[in-house]
DNA sequence: GATCGATATCGATGGATGTCAATATCGACA
DNA sequence: TGTCGATATTGACATCCATCGATATCGATC
C-alpha cells in the first residue's frame, strides 16, 4: 500500500519569499521600500550561513521530488538538531518546502523561488 | 580645476562576490563545496540586514557615476557611524565600491556582482 | 596653522543566532 | 501496548552583530 503524505506549508502569504516575489521590481530599478526592504533581507538572511546555503544547494541539485533529512544528516558534519534548525529556518522562509513520508521528512525547493530572487536582484 | 580622485579598491582576488562569480556554478547544479559555501554566505550575509538592502537599492538605482553617503545619511533614520558601518560591510564583501572626491565619499555598484549572484541562485 | 565639515573608526551594549545535549513527538511494527 | 527509529523542540551557552555616542581622520578653506 502506498505511504501516507502529508504535505505541511504554511499560508503562502506570509512566506517572506511570496511576499517578495509578488511585490518587488528589481532592486536597481527604483529604490526599494523599508517594508520590502525588511521583507528581502529576512529572505537573504536565511541564505547567510554556509551549513544552509550547502543544504539547500544539495536539496536543489538533488532529487526533484524531495531529499530525505536522513541523508543530509549524514552529508554535513552537523549535529541532528543543528541540520534541523537550519533546514526550519529555510522553510520558515519560503525556500524550501516539507514533506512527510512514513518515518522520514524530505525537503525539495519551493518552485520559483530561486528565480523570484534572481529577479530582485535584477540579473 | 579638477577635484582629486582615488579610487579605492581591496584586491579583487580576495573578494567574496569576485571568487563567487569565478568558481560556481548555480546551486542547483551541483552541490557546492564547503569552501563555495562559505563564499555565498558572506556575500548573503552582506544583504541579510534590511537597512543594508535599501541601501543597495538606493544606490544601484541611483547615479551610475556614484551616490554620495551624505544623501544615504539623510534618506534612512540611522545615526551616521551606523550607515557608515553598513556601506563598510557591503563595500568588504565586493558589492559595493567607494571614490572619493573632495570631502565626500561616493559609493556605486560594482558592476555585475548582481548578475553573478544571480546566476549562483540558477535563475 | 586653525577651523570646519564629511566620513571613518572605536568602544560599549543589548539583542539575535549557531551549536549541541537532552528530551519530546510521532509513526511503524512486533 | 510497548519499543524503536527518525525528526523536531527545548534550554543553555558562546559568539556574532546592529546600533549609537564619542572621537579620530582628512581635505578644504580661511
Amino acid at each position: 500500500m502506498a505511504v501516507t503524505q502529508v504535505i505541511e506549508l504554511p499560508l503562502a502569504e506570509q512566506l517572506p519569499v511570496e511576499q517578495l516575489g509578488a511585490c518587488c521590481a528589481p532592486l536597481t530599478e527604483a529604490p526599494i521600500s523599508a517594508e520590502d526592504a525588511e521583507l528581502a533581507a529576512r529572505v537573504f538572511k536565511a541564505l547567510a550561513d554556509p551549513a544552509r546555503v550547502r543544504l539547500l544547494s544539495m536539496i536543489a541539485a538533488g532529487d526533484p521530488d524531495g531529499t530525505c533529512v536522513c541523508d543530509l544528516n549524514e552529508a554535513v558534519d552537523l549535529a541532528q538538531p543543528t541540520v534541523s534548525h537550519h533546514l526550519k529556518v529555510m522553510l520558515d522562509a519560503g525556500l524550501l518546502e516539507r514533506e512527510r513520508r512514513a518515518s522520514w521528512a524530505y525537503y525539495r525547493l519551493r518552485p520559483g523561488v530561486l528565480q523570484a530572487l534572481a529577479t530582485i536582484l535584477g540579473g
